[in-house]
RNA sequence: GGGCCUAUAGCUCAGUCUCGGUUAGAGCGCACGCCUGAUAAGCGUGAGGUCGUUGGUUCAAUUCCAACUAGGCCCA
């Protein structure tokens, strides 16, 4: 006889191989058919709700790896705050307008361009726009991100375009708006302002010279010693072109400099520190220090220009370094922004000869006209020419570059327009609002904190096209900038009728109410600005597009979520947007989470070769296993990302995967309804079990509320491996497969399996989303809804709770651990094969005794042997003598009894039957049962 | 150059912060073996760590402090 046949042996449909990349795009078709995101909406009406607020990725390009890990991140909160019993809507949404995708439309259009009018090409950029969400859309579904994908939110949608005015308007109106000279980034290839996230640092060459600049001021009663003297302060600049614009030099207060001697009647003053390196580059091998000068006697002095007949004040400023040049730094306010810091306290003006193609102004002598790098040669020239170079070399350094065209930018003063960060106390509230706002890890409070304290006023006006318009008017006849609120209203409510583009297509008669008169001098006639505004002024308004306009949305959100390099980016504008019109912050938490870079370490660069797209992880790994990245990486570091880190996280997902189908398969024919065994009446180990079960699932639920996910992930994979696989699930085969199907002691494992399988399913939901739902399928007995994620987490069942028993446990399995090595000797030694071919002899001292009593009849089975005999621990000879449990001697020996071929244990009573000569008594019985 | 952050076995993470103190844990991987009734599965045993480096505080530091190195983000 086949006794196999008379196994209960699992028995399942689900397969063992997971075939991700062919079975997700099918779930996701089920999830599309059965339209789960509105499902769990309408499930999940009336409860507590919990807000998510998306940051909108940049429409332009397909996701990269960064953008995956951030949107999984997102889906993982939501699912599990879903399941944890709150409403957790997810509106997804992009940032639309803005530079690149200009750029882009530029190089597609070309020559074409030039004929064609602000309209057409934001026509162009939008629909560019649109190509790209609809790319991007599909990418992020593809990862199982669920959400209201049919109605995102679009920065370039006229109603977000509308509130944008608004928003703008509230700015505006309430005096923070200003406008002023500064000198910004212009990038003179774009004609444009740059914000400082527009520009990129990067290797430059540029003309490193030292300039006289001969002193007016006489020192001869500070320092005698250089009467009749030719002196002069030497300067260091690495930007000949912004000589011309030189109107002070400064010193370091704390600093020292020397007037030297260097021949000819010629002294040069310069910091001490740098005298003998300074003299070294210029070649003097003879000098003489006449006298050492503290910064402050020199201060307010004059030096005169080399070039024009006007001096150069000398002023002080701390950020003067011994780093590099003279310590004497070249000053020019309308060029550089400590200059302009500078040049307020001293003040001087905010001097910027340069227009727009980055070219000087008629009013320049011997310049006017050149293009400023252009310039650098003749400013070398005419320097060198007046005897004013003292040396000139190139250097190679780090400088600014245009992120779009990658060219150097220059810093030029130009009238801009500015949210004050003083006016309203927009920096001392948004300070105040950072204080009230939960930052996750908590360190991004205090890097927020700083940059909040340290900005500067926020230049929000861009000379673009692809954006929302500076709603802005200027008086015809006194050019006084006019903004009112009827002119906000009536604008914003044509934009959220027709788009943005109306500023651009209408003329300022129809764009003005009618009757509209200039405050300042009552004419009637305007023209526009034409300027748009920054684009984070745009995504930083999301709060009131969004989350305010929607029914089903609350602002402030509970939480934003993104890379912590939105510290500078979305927090900050949207920070700044909220607070300057709300007086509060937009969240009420921020999480941030670090960069995905390649297994060493390293940032992923495209020039460094080591960047991993998500398509083609999805395609060779599925987006399962991408999910499961996302989940088992601490998000607070740098998040990375390896082949092999991949290859980790697949044999985690198959243990996962193969322990919940051995579940599925052992539960096929139980029925939770009518088959279930009280907890009072199950075996101890089985409560052992659902004790495990309760630890994991408290553990589990709190990491999910901590947003610990890596730990949900180790805690789940720990608990398949290591509770389950190696212990419960392999102790309880026996006992599944050899008892009658429907006994008591079957069905008491079988409802622990159940319950198992039933918290396992939920808890790997949010991250395993596409297998929990798989799983869910096979699922039986109870009604259930059509998804896993439309359902909750199980709640803590305090029944299932036995500490005492737990710790009962705790010693029986440090005996077995020591079985298990007593064991694996006699394997070494070929007297066993399976532990089943053995007997096992404890020797106990009379306390342990004591504690394995009521277990003896269990031990057998626990330890997945054949027989176990215990005896006093001096009677036991030779045997392993156990150091990590005291008072214990395991000794392991072939079982001297046939084996039972039915359950291949070894027992005497194999063979009294001769019906069923090779069984055992217990099977016998069994048989008996299952043939009547 | 400045701000913020990170550094524990080949990989992913515990522990250390709020108590500094006996042989620093887990899983995976690896090596060796068992099983063939979870089977392109399952079980067992074992080898892997001067807790980034150097100083300091202390009777005692992986844990506290500082500097440095490497890496990341942001800024200049």
């Amino acid at each position: 006889m086949n006794y196999k046949d008379t196994l209960n042996l699992p028995k399942t449909a689900f397969p063992m191989k997971a075939n991700l990349v062919k079975k997700e795009p099918e779930m996701l078709e089920r999830w599309e058919s059965i339209d789960l995101y509105k499902l769990i909406r309408q499930s999940s009406k009336g409860r507590k709700r919990f807000h998510l607020h998306d940051g909108p990725p940049y429409a332009n390009g397909h996701i990269h790896m960064g953008t995956a890990f951030n949107k999984v991140l997102k889906d993982i909160i939501i699912k599990s705050r879903q399941m944890a019993g709150f409403d957790a809507p997810y509106v997804p949404g992009w940032d639309c307008h803005g530079l690149p995708i200009e750029h882009r439309v530029d190089g597609e259009l070309g020559a074409r361009k030039k004929e064609m009018s602000q309209a057409e090409i934001r026509g162009f950029c939008r629909r560019y726009a649109e190509k790209y969400i609809d790319i991007q859309r599909n990418e992020f579904k593809r990862l199982g991100v669920l959400g209201e994908w049919d109605n995102p939110y679009l920065t370039m949608n006229y109603p977000y375009e509308a509130t944008i005015v608004r928003e703008f308007g509230k700015f505006a109106l309430n005096g923070s708006l200003v406008r002023s000279k500064k000198p910004i980034y212009w990038c003179i290839s774009c004609k444009t302002a740059l914000a400082e996230a527009e520009v990129e640092y990067d290797e430059h060459s540029s003309p490193s010279i030292f300039v006289k600049f001969p002193m007016i001021s006489d020192l001869d009663q500070l320092a005698p010693v250089l009467k009749g003297k030719q002196v002069s302060m030497i300067i260091w600049t690495t930007t000949p072109w912004t000589i011309p614009a030189n109107l002070a030099i400064a010193l370091h207060p704390g600093l020292k400099y020397a007037a030297v001697e260097t021949g000819d009647n010629e002294v040069m003053i310069l910091a001490e520190g740098l005298l003998d390196l300074c003299m070294d580059t210029f070649g003097i091998e003879t000098y003489e220090v006449l006298k050492l000068f503290k910064a402050a006697e020199l201060e307010n002095l004059e030096a005169r220009h080399p070039l024009y007949d006007r001096p150069s004040k000398i002023v002080l400023a701390p950020y003067v370094t011994l780093e590099a040049g003279t310590g004497c730094v070249h000053t020019a306010p309308g060029h550089g922004r400590e200059d302009y810091e500078t040049g307020l306290k001293y003040h001087l003006e905010t001097y910027s000869p340069v227009d727009d193609l980055g070219c000087f102004t008629p009013d320049v002598e011997y310049f006017a006209g050149m293009e400023v790098f252009e310039a650098n040669e003749a400013v070398k020239d005419k320097l060198s020419e007046v005897d004013a170079l003292i040396k000139e070399e190139e250097i190679t350094h780090e400088y600014p570059h245009c992120w779009r065209c990658k060219k150097p930018v220059i810093f030029r003063s130009t009238k801009q327009w500015f949210i004050s960060m003083e006016k309203n106390d927009l920096r001392k509230n948004a300070l105040d609002a950072i204080r009230k706002v939960s930052w996750i890890p908590s360190w991004g409070e205090e890097r927020i904190f700083k940059m909040i304290a340290n900005r500067p006023d926020w230049c929000v006006s861009r000379q673009r096209s692809w954006g929302v318009p500076i709603t802005v008017f200027f008086c015809n006849e006194c050019d006084e900038p006019v903004i009112t609120q009827e002119i906000i209203d009536h604008v914003s409510n044509m934009v959220e009728q027709s788009g943005a583009d109306i500023w651009f297509t209408k003329s300022e008669k129809e764009l003005v109410p009618p009757g509209t008169r200039c405050p300042n001098c009552g004419a009637d006639r305007f023209r526009k600005e034409t300027d748009i505004l920054d684009v984070w002024f745009d995504s930083g308004v999301s709060y009131a597009a969004v989350m305010e306009n929607r029914e089903y949305l609350d602002s402030p959100a509970d939480l934003y979520l993104e890379g912590s390099d939105q510290h500078r980016g979305w927090f900050h504008s949207s920070l700044l947007c909220s607070v300057g019109t709300r007086k509060e912050a937009p969240y009420k938490g921020v999480l941030t989470h670090g960069f995905v870079v390649d297994g060493a370490g390293k940032a992923m660069h495209k020039s460094s070769g080591n960047v991993i797209a998500p398509e083609e992880l999805i395609k060779s790994y599925g987006a399962e296993i991408l999910r499961l990245w996302v989940a088992g990486e601490d998000y607070r570091d740098n998040i990375r990302l390896s082949k092999e880190i991949l290859q980790r996280l697949t044999e985690a997902y198959r243990r996962i995967r193969n322990t919940c189908r051995y579940l599925l398969g052992n539960l096929n024919d139980f029925d939770w309804e009518t088959d279930q065994v009280p907890y009072t009446e199950m075996e101890e180990l089985d409560r052992w079990a659902l004790n495990q079960l309760q630890g994991l699932n408290g553990r589990v639920l709190k990491a999910y509320k901590d947003f610990n996910f890596h730990l949900v992930y180790h805690n789940l994979h720990n608990f398949c491996v290591l509770d389950l696989s190696s212990f419960y699930l392999d102790i309880i085969k026996d006992r599944l497969y050899t008892s009658p199907k429907k006994s008591a002691a079957r069905r008491s494992a079988q409802s622990v399996m159940h319950e198992i399988l039933e918290t396992l399913v939920r808890l790997m939901a949010p991250v395993l989303s596409f297998t929990a739902d798989e799983i869910w399928q096979y699922m039986t007995g109870k009604e259930r809804p059509l998804s896993v994620h439309a359902d909750l987490f199980l709640p803590l069942n305090e029944e299932y709770r036995d500490t005492e028993l737990a710790e009962r446990w705790e010693g029986i399995i440090s005996v077995r651990k020591e079985v298990t090595k007593v064991l694996e000797i006699a394997r070494k030694e070929k007297r066993i094969g399976h532990s089943l071919d053995a007997s096992v002899e404890l020797g106990l001292s009379s306390e342990l005794a004591e504690k394995l009593a009521p277990y003896v009849d269990q031990l057998r089975s626990i330890f997945i042997v054949s027989s176990v005999d215990l005896a006093e621990i001096d009677q036991v000879e030779g045997g392993f003598e156990s150091e990590t449990v005291p008072g214990l001697k395991v000794k392991a020996s072939p079982s001297s009894d046939p084996k039972c071929e039915r359950c291949w244990i070894h027992d005497p009573s194999v063979g009294d039957d001769k019906n069923h000569p090779n069984t055992c008594k217990r099977c016998r019985n069994v048989l008996d049962e299952i043939m009547h």
